[in-house]
DNA sequence: TTCTTGTATGGGAACGTTCCCATATGAGCA
DNA sequence: TGCTCATATGGGAACGTTCCCATACAAGAA
């Protein structure tokens, strides 16, 4: 209970002989005639009695915070932080500060933030959301971009990979290099009734090659280093591994990093005995043993369309909405072994 | 310009057939007796109107936010993601809300965030500052932990590694391993004034062994991968440095694995050829090649210290300042050689 | 002169809460 | 009956701004 003798406009109105009417006019940048004799006037005051501008209070009159949150779901996760800072240097530009919610995959901590949001504290959203409930998300009616797509996109702004595609890509180019027992290991974020992209993804790929899903090397799994650890374990633990996985397409290269790792502690060596390979690129992928071949998703410009379109909705909150998907690009390094040159 | 048509707890009050002030005593927790009665009356309007408590103006009345915001300089080094992982954990059990700030190093972006600390919207305040300008930060009167030890450090509550401590206990390593023309690299947060604590421990320790401080082995360079890229350079600039150098401090595990990474490109063997010591203990620190020794700071204990030193700070502001240091552990790994056993 | 126009200023009502104070009611007790 | 006390409620003044409206004054046009 600390007690704030904070000085208001009131205050330095008294000082510089001139009323609060004039005072706001010299802080708030709105315009509003004001002579130079009073606002040098006012300007002293200010300085004198070392005046700050109470931004609770200018919110609650104004009904705008300038601040945005962006929620990711792992701060640790290079590929999260970065996309936060190419997204933070874009809206700085247009006067907003940007702080980050980590709600660490938690449903728990998203709806934390989301309270936030909710009860006024913040002008714009930017969020990966952990769970499916989308509509949740929407009807709160605050300018709210959605960082990752969505299969059940249905009304709000998107900027992201295009999952589908950078998936199958990472696919193809298994089939490439002479895969054909290829199993996926991705999350589902909780949900049951929509399938992930990725894994939306795998199926078409299957379906097309005339390929069976063998739900046994489906593997449901956090997109996490604990994740990886224990994908190592399930694939270890199944029997006659080998003759029925040759290669495994990983949700994000944190997982794969992480089982690459595991599994070189059991003695698979990755790029041989087994091929990897991630989708993100982050930076630990170059340095990891075997160097991981990945798909490239584009922080950079995904941040920065984050941004603009935020800052868009922000503006006009009716207009209509937009999706915009950044292609995937092949990275490869030495977590695939060439198994045969066919086509 | 949204309008938002937000209702209040007038109407929630009108619709209830109650007062405003029987209202308010039913959303705030702050006590006031409700007929039983009543409440229901009220919660229905609430649930009918789909009313949400407005915090802005609960903030200005109060003069509370229940924000909290925690500044770093890199939130994709996975050592502050943790450490505020874990500040947040404690925080949240107490009721607020943690926010984090991501100062890039850059001293603009600090003080934006200072900005808005100031203006009321948090009730406390985490930071690793960027600059040593720790007076501005005292006199802003808003409840305060100081992430990370400073040697200047007058009157704000301080958890950190021991960092003195921890330097010394690397360069005592590389000592009982047989090197003796150590390197230094480390930042200086831009202050001319006051040498780092890194600094200072590694000139105590040359005084001590009876050595002189070669200035062309002392780096002053950034905590980053680009930093590690950048003392690569210029470790491999210096004529002869072979004969100059036989091992190197860094100043946290991010620079230390890029300035692997980069002298491995050139064909510098770490480990063999040059040895390197990080700080930090990072997880990429074990995941590197060769594999960084290191000494581990307690991101965990550090981060829960920080919450509780600030819920204790924001109890009763004018308690005397405490400090809470942690030893750092060394963790042998690869990079360091053993060039003999003497002692 | 008188009427308009523009600039400069002040007064007061919001914004949505909380909190202090006053009042009403009823129970318990002398 | 009259007094105290606890519980329940409402009215209005804050909190620190912004913003609308009214007004004062000077300068230029009729």
């Amino acid at each position: 209970m600390s007690k704030k003798p904070s000085i208001s406009i009131i205050e330095v109105a008294q000082l510089a002989g001139v009323s609060k009417s004039t005072v706001s006019r010299v802080v708030s940048d709105r315009g509003g005639s004001v002579s130079p004799e009073a606002e040098a006037k006012v300007l002293a005051a200010i300085e004198e009695l070392g005046y700050i501008r109470n931004h609770i209070a200018v919110g609650l009159r104004t009904q705008r915070t300038w601040m945005v949150l962006i929620m990711v779901p792992d701060i640790a996760n290079p590929f999260w932080a970065e996309t936060a800072r190419a997204a933070q240097d874009g809206l700085e530009a247009a006067g907003y500060s940007v702080v980050i919610g980590n709600t660490d995959w938690n449903e728990v901590r998203q709806e934390r933030y989301l309270g936030l949001a909710r009860s006024g504290r913040f002008d714009g959203l930017i969020l990966n959301s952990v769970t499916n409930d989308l509509e949740a998300i929407r009807s709160m009616r605050i300018p709210t971009v959605l960082l990752g797509e969505r299969s059940e996109n249905p009304c709000l702004d998107t900027v992201g990979t295009d999952t589908l595609a950078a998936t199958r890509r990472a696919l193809d180019y298994l089939w490439a290099t002479g895969h054909r027992r290829i199993a996926i290991a991705t999350s589902e974020y909780g949900s049951e009734r929509f399938l992930s992209l990725r894994r939306r993804a795998y199926a078409d790929f299957l379906a097309e090659k005339g390929l069976s899903l063998d739900p046994a090397i489906v593997f449901q799994i956090r997109l996490s280093e604990e994740g990886g650890r224990e994908l190592a374990r399930s694939i270890l633990a199944l029997p006659d591994w080998q003759r029925r996985i040759d290669s495994i397409f990983c949700g994000n290269d944190v997982l794969a990093i992480a089982t690459i790792e595991a599994l070189g502690e059991a003695g698979v060596i990755v790029g041989r005995d087994l091929s990897i390979i991630g989708l993100d690129d982050i930076p630990a992928a170059a340095h990891c043993r075997p160097a991981l071949t990945t798909v490239r998703k584009q922080r950079e410009k995904t941040g920065r369309a984050a941004a603009e379109l935020l800052l868009a909705r922000i503006a006009d909150p009716e207009r209509p909405f937009e999706k915009r998907l950044f292609p995937g690009e092949l990275v490869t390094r030495e977590s695939v072994a060439e198994r045969r040159a066919d086509q």
